[in-house]
DNA sequence: GCAAATTAATGATTTATTCAAG
DNA sequence: CTTGAATAAATCATTAATTTGC
């Protein structure tokens, strides 16, 4: 009950302190340490190499000199093609893809442009977003969906058919803006570790065809 | 403290529910469901078959083992190494570590338990954004106790020594919370896609060695 | 003393906001 | 202005710590 939050934190500045006194453990909470063999090795921090480097005794603050202006800096700047397709994903009720989903969107968009992972989950991020204030305030303002920028319809015939591979289940096309629901796990960070995860999950595939589909504006 | 956070409604503004239905979001696979496999019609977005192997009990029926289910499952728990190892780094100024940080720092904290880059990402993201609230709260009228907190004897003699292999500036020290300050290209994606980034930059070698700190002096 | 219920803490996601490139 | 990119805020969800009842 008489449960005072003592913060712990002293996180005053991190002004040299001569003794870095670790073990600063959260005070309240779980500290059960399960682990087995745990070495129980907490030590202090030497971050002597934690500034910079540079013999030059001073830090610029030059005006975003940090930006990369190397190769490959340059934006994603998405061709018609993989808007469509792209639009054509969200309105088939995707709306955030899980890694795998990614990967292969991605894919099968490369075919039509230089583009990343990142990419498209920025997009389905953005668009989401962005479509749910575009109705908020259009329905505010009472403009109506004047604003509808039609979707340029993909200028061929082709039928893309994106299969993916996924091992969660789909969410169905819930609606375009569902302020929180948790739905399932999806996190593009499952690329990044070791693909071994989920041993024993049987992979499903979905598969998307896409049809060229008039534009019918939206 | 009888604070209770059950309120969890009023996100019934969108109502918007479209012809189609299916409101079941995570259900259980409605029966093989039969498309009606219009081959004319927009989008046709073909799941297969999208049940889940949940069909068996999978874990309650665990022999013996309760102890560290599999991975996939259950979320990260730190390690009392782990956190004085996040905190130090925390403290010693990193606030978003970039890709190959964040590698390397789930490297070396994996010597301490299981551990993905994904947990110490959100571990700094969770920590900076509750340091910054709890800062925020104890500002209004919070008598700043100097709570002693004792270091807990930490009883190893193991010296740590975390090489950060950088190549973008490091940022020093610039403040603990700064309210968007655009620093650096840092994101985990960079990890998923090629690994064709950036291919000349001289590398730093950042080290952070972690000396035990013997309780009593030695 | 142990175990179920309660509560606090915090890991994991999603959404909102902001910055900057074109 | 539009929009990709990035970060911060909100909050859901799970776990461990604490309380409570036996």
């Amino acid at each position: 009950m008489g449960n005072m939050k003592v913060h712990q934190l002293s996180r005053g500045f991190w002004e040299h302190e001569p003794s870095l006194s670790l073990g600063c453990k959260r005070l309240r909470p779980l500290a059960p340490n399960l682990q087995p063999s745990s070495p129980d090795s907490v030590s202090s921090l030497d971050l002597k190499s934690f500034i910079r480097p540079e013999s030059g005794p001073r830090k610029p603050d030059s005006p975003q000199s940090q930006v990369e202006t190397h190769p490959g800096g340059t934006r994603w700047n998405p061709t018609q093609e993989q808007i469509g397709i792209l639009e054509m994903l969200y309105r088939g009720g995707m709306r955030t893809p899980n890694a795998q989903q990614i990967e292969q969107i991605a894919a099968q968009l490369a075919k039509y442009g230089k583009i990343e992972g990142k990419n498209v989950f920025y997009w389905f991020q953005n668009h989401k977003a962005r479509e749910r204030q575009k109705m908020k305030r259009s329905s505010l303002g009472l403009t109506h969906c004047a604003t509808a920028r039609n979707s340029a319809p993909i200028s061929t015939t082709t039928t893309t058919t994106i299969t993916l591979d996924t091992r969660v289940e789909i969410m169905e096309r819930s609606d375009e803006d569902s302020p929180y629901k948790r739905k399932c796990k999806s996190w593009p960070f499952e690329f990044l570790e070791e693909e071994s995860r989920s041993p024993c999950k049987e992979e499903e595939n979905i598969t998307l065809e896409l049809f060229p589909l008039h534009p019918e504006g939206r």
